[in-house]
RNA sequence: GGGCGCAUAGCUCAGCUGGUUCAGAGCAUCUGCCUUACAAGCAGAGGGUCCGCGGUUCGAAUCCGUGUGCGCCCA
């Protein structure tokens, strides 16, 4: 026996092998003349530590580009980060609170140096967590979106857009976060229900004296904004207020009422109060009708000048004051309880407010079109397909919103564009700005000094959009991207589709034409990915999605250390089908209600880990002997190889076409199933000696059959299989699993599998029978097989026999005809079989069993002879399928036989 | 309000092109085993109106329509 722990133990084996792998450089990629197979990292925000979210994420990515390393291609997996805007901002200017000092004390270049200094103290430590997950990128290759030639990409398109005329800068009602002092892009305002209340006021009509038109709205505080009245045109209620003006309660402005089918008449009263500057909704109808845009808030949510009223309060305080008065003047009629969805900042949870500001704006309308024919034409394939729906809905002509690119932060590349006077100039630099200043003004003593950059910086996505090219440096020379580009796949989560995924094809189809040359896109094509494989989010069991501000995820790396990082890749694994949600099982504690870190799922893996391990320790302690000739079972050895080589291929085959789609979880059932059941449960089960001695042959083809499994199991679970590979033979430096090569699948003979199943059969109801009447498992049993070609033909097999009687504990297995003494009957495939077993048979209870059996088949061959009787059936369905019918049929009928001739025997 | 998706065993989910004895896996439960690789294991068992209704078809868990419930996206 060996000295192996019972247990396997990852914790130091993984760390040990992730070292070695680095050491190698066995990540690292170079161009060479092999075919490159390239993914580059959804990147991870530089503040974010590991959730489960990135653990499923990566895990797959992992799956893949280990596959592609073991195929023999040249595997490029690009990591890096983002420089996350307004979360890092957030962070810097928190940071800063703590030591004193105010963001508005110090300038934007020093508050950049903190920044940075804050980037290099926690930046990346996800970097370092996903090291422990086993993700091969190429470390050497990490970038970072804010380094200089990535920023100097994102001026360099900022540019060359400006000139295409696609950029522009307006006016929008954007959803502004007045605590941040920002404009946020739709994705970061976060919409749920909240309680809050609906109020009726009343507006009286010009020029009556006591006629009133009521409206309902959740916000009084922009009644001082208030620029129309607006109805449905079809609204009989109404429809006399035709041409007529009302006055706005509390300031006694004149605006009209308005006829618009926008208007639902279901809704409050059918009236609607039009607010231009404070919802967007209402300023697309006043800019349908020409209606005058009131902006009665301030920046920092408090109510301005043009409000009239409660100038300077905060806009809840001026809610309150504006109920208050309302009240007071008799207009408030009523005041209802009202659930609606509130828009709030992701990163300062503060009540969004819509408000028009003045912004940098990529017009979209082009861009979707190219994205969309994209994956219409199938040049980008999206796994699972469906997900084309929800894109199309977003792209399509009359969805499509111009991108809002500005942000009113300072972490970020600032916008290129410098102001002198009214005049605006986009350069790559302060200098060329500069010379195009003096030649639009004739002026040829203006310095820098006299032009003003642009305050704003662009959103983190008009970095990350340009990432498949940018991390190859490819804006700025070509050699590499060349060769890498077009990347195969990308791994991201359906929740970014949009903001990211789509942008990065318009990235794509735009710039590597002239990057690349037309030639290249031709052959090569211009995506930036062949498929987009979209990942699901990963939920807890209340099925919400998992994240640090709800506390509903375990810790990764708490997991991680609990089970080893291939337990925790395959329980994340083992129940993710592309795109679905997973629930992730990680339970609660009854007594805190906080999430512990534990998981079912991952116990599973840790479970497989362990039986691998066994399986490894079994075989390691074999002593190799003679020549398997000799040995009694000699031909039972070879029908076990030959099963498993067969065996195999057909998996092997599975798992071809399962990767080609994605299908990554089936694999991994597929290869688990294999391992524990045919492998361990099965194969080595038939060739286990009593006596601890294995003939050279057999241990050869066992190890080398190991060796294969964990090569084709490696990319699932990289440390186990490299542990074992190992330990399973004495290797020469260099010769690692994680560079071995897959198997390639060969044929298989299915006949010879259906063969052993059958021999499976047997043996399992040999069992069920010592089970079901309280027979040891191993004491010796005889066992009768009912004579006939069919049976002769079966054990006819070489080998067949050995492993029937070694797994069913049989003392004997012969030929008999009829029925045998004290035996207990089996129908196994179309064979009946009798084992004999030392205890008085209830023949009543054998008899209903038997009869039970009868009855299954009886109803199952009638319908089978129902539909082979149905002529439509004969004449319509493909002629493979009504041979099938027969067979089932025949096999039926030879098996009722059987039975009614066991029940008579019975007497 | 518009769109997308989901509904299969107690739980979490597979089931790809409608057709094999097709109703499956893991977990959980129950029974029996510490059998010299593994109790993190072994050998078995029970458990389902495939959400309801209607349709297409020789044939539906699978396709279509519809209702219900749930999740998400957009408004």
């Amino acid at each position: 026996m060996t000295n192996l722990s019972t247990r396997y133990t990852p914790q130091e084996i993984e760390d040990k092998w992730y070292a070695h792998w680095m050491k190698h450089k066995y990540f690292h990629s170079v161009p060479d003349e092999r075919e490159p197979y390239t993914i580059v990292i959804p990147p991870p925000n530089v503040t974010g530590v590991l959730h489960m979210g990135h653990m499923l994420n990566n895990t797959i990515q992992d799956i893949l580009i280990r596959k592609a390393r073991l195929e023999g291609k040249n595997a490029c997996w690009v990591p890096g980060t983002d420089h996350a805007s307004i979360a890092t901002e957030a962070k810097v200017v928190g940071m800063l609170r703590e030591r004193g000092i105010k963001k508005s004390e110090i300038g934007r270049d020093e508050f950049l140096r903190y920044a940075f200094e804050w980037k290099d103290k926690y930046g990346g430590i996800i970097l370092e967590q996903l090291k422990k997950l086993g993700a091969s990128c190429d470390w050497e290759r990490t970038r970072f979106t804010m380094e200089e030639s990535l920023s100097q990409a994102v001026l360099q398109v900022f540019n060359d857009l400006y000139k295409k005329g696609w950029i522009y800068r307006g006016k929008r009602m954007t959803n502004w976060d007045p605590d941040a002092l920002t404009v946020l892009s739709n994705e970061e305002v976060i919409y749920s229900e909240e309680n809050s209340r609906l109020y009726y006021v009343r507006y009286k009509v010009e020029g009556t004296e006591d006629e009133w038109v009521t409206i309902a709205t959740v916000r009084p505080e922009t009644i001082l904004g208030d620029t129309a009245i607006a109805v449905h045109p079809d609204d009989e209620r109404y429809a006399h207020l035709q041409g007529k003006r009302v006055i706005v309660p509390l300031i006694n402005r004149s605006i009209p009422v308005i006829f618009d089918d926008y208007v639902d008449r279901e809704f409050g009263t059918g009236a609607l109060k039009i607010t231009p500057a404070h919802d967007v909704n209402d300023f697309e109808i006043g800019a349908a009708h020409g209606l005058e845009v009131i902006d009665v808030m301030n920046d920092n949510g408090t109510m301005s000048e043009a409000a009239q009223l409660y100038i300077g309060e905060d806009r809840f305080k001026a809610r309150k004051l504006a109920i208050a008065d309302l009240e007071a003047a008799g207009d408030l009629v009523k005041i209802e309880d009202y659930r609606n969805k509130v828009g709030r900042s992701e990163r300062t949870n503060a009540i969004v407010e819509p408000r028009l500001t003045l912004q940098w704006f990529l017009d979209m309308k082009e861009f979707a079109k190219i994205a969309l024919h994209a994956v219409k034409s199938g040049e980008v394939r999206f796994f699972p397909e469906h997900f084309y729906n929800m894109f199309q809905s977003w792209l399509k002509e009359d969805n499509i919103r111009d991108w809002c690119i500005s942000r009113q932060l300072w972490w970020g590349q600032r916008i290129p564009a410098w102001y002198y006077g009214e005049e605006v100039f986009v350069a790559m630099t302060g200098e060329e700005a500069l010379k195009q200043a003096r030649e639009k003004t004739g002026n040829a003593n203006l310095t820098l000094d006299d032009l003003h950059q642009e305050e704003d910086v662009v959103d983190t996505w008009f970095s990350s959009w340009l990432w498949p090219i940018s991390v190859f440096d490819g804006f700025a020379k070509q050699d590499e991207l060349r060769y890498y580009y077009p990347t195969n796949v990308l791994v991201t989560g359906w929740d970014i589709m949009f903001f990211w995924v789509a942008r990065m094809i318009m990235v794509g189809y735009e710039w590597t034409p002239q990057l690349l040359g037309e030639a290249f896109v031709k052959e090569k094509g211009a995506m930036p990915f062949h498929d987009v494989y979209f990942t699901g989010m990963v939920r807890d069991n209340k099925r919400r999605k998992m994240s640090k501000s709800l506390g509903n995820s375990p810790d990764a790396l708490e997991l991680i250390h609990n089970y080893g990082a291939d337990s925790v890749r395959f329980g994340m694994l083992s129940s993710a089908a592309a795109g679905n949600d997973i629930i992730f099982d990680a339970p609660f504690d009854p007594e805190t209600k906080a999430v512990l870190n534990e998981s079912k799922m991952c116990e599973q893996g840790r479970n497989f880990c362990n039986k691998m391990w066994n399986a490894l320790r079994l075989v390691k302690g074999w002593k190799v002997g003679e020549m398997h000739e000799s040995h009694i079972y000699g031909p039972m050895h070879d029908l076990a190889i030959e099963w498993m080589e067969h065996k195999f291929n057909q998996v092997l085959t599975t798992l071809e076409g399962n990767f080609k789609t994605y299908r990554l979880s089936d694999s991994l059932i597929a290869l688990y199933t294999f391992i524990w059941d045919d492998f361990c449960a099965w194969y080595l089960e038939m060739i286990k000696p009593e006596d601890g001695v294995v003939d050279a042959d057999t241990m050869h083809e066992t190890q080398s059959l190991f060796e294969r499994m964990m090569t084709v199991l490696h990319p699932f679970m990289p440390f186990i299989t490299e542990e074992l590979w190992h330990q399973l033979r004495d290797r020469k430096e260099g010769d690692d699993c994680v560079v071995s090569s897959y198997p390639v699948a060969g044929p298989y003979d299915e006949e010879m599998i259906g063969q052993v199943e059958k021999a499976k059969d047997l043996i399992a109801k040999v069992r069920e029978i010592r089970n079901n009447n309280g027979l040891k498992a191993r004491d010796p049993l005889r066992l009768f097989i009912e004579d006939s070609p069919s049976a002769r033909k079966m054990f006819n097999l070489p080998g067949l026999k050995e492993m029937v009687m070694k797994l069913a504990f049989l003392s004997e297995l012969e030929y008999s005809t009829g029925e045998v003494e004290n035996t207990l009957s089996i129908l196994s495939g179309t064979e009946k079989y009798h084992l004999e077993v030392p205890m008085t048979i209830d023949v009543e209870a054998e008899r209903e069993k038997i009869q039970k059996e009868l009855e299954y088949f009886r109803g199952f061959v009638t319908s089978v002879e129902k539909k082979l009787s149905n002529e439509r059936f004969v004449g319509g369905a493909p002629a493979d399928v009504v041979e099938r019918e027969r067979q089932k049929m025949e096999d039926g009928k030879a098996k009722m036989k059987i039975l009614e001739e066991s029940l008579k025997n019975l007497g």
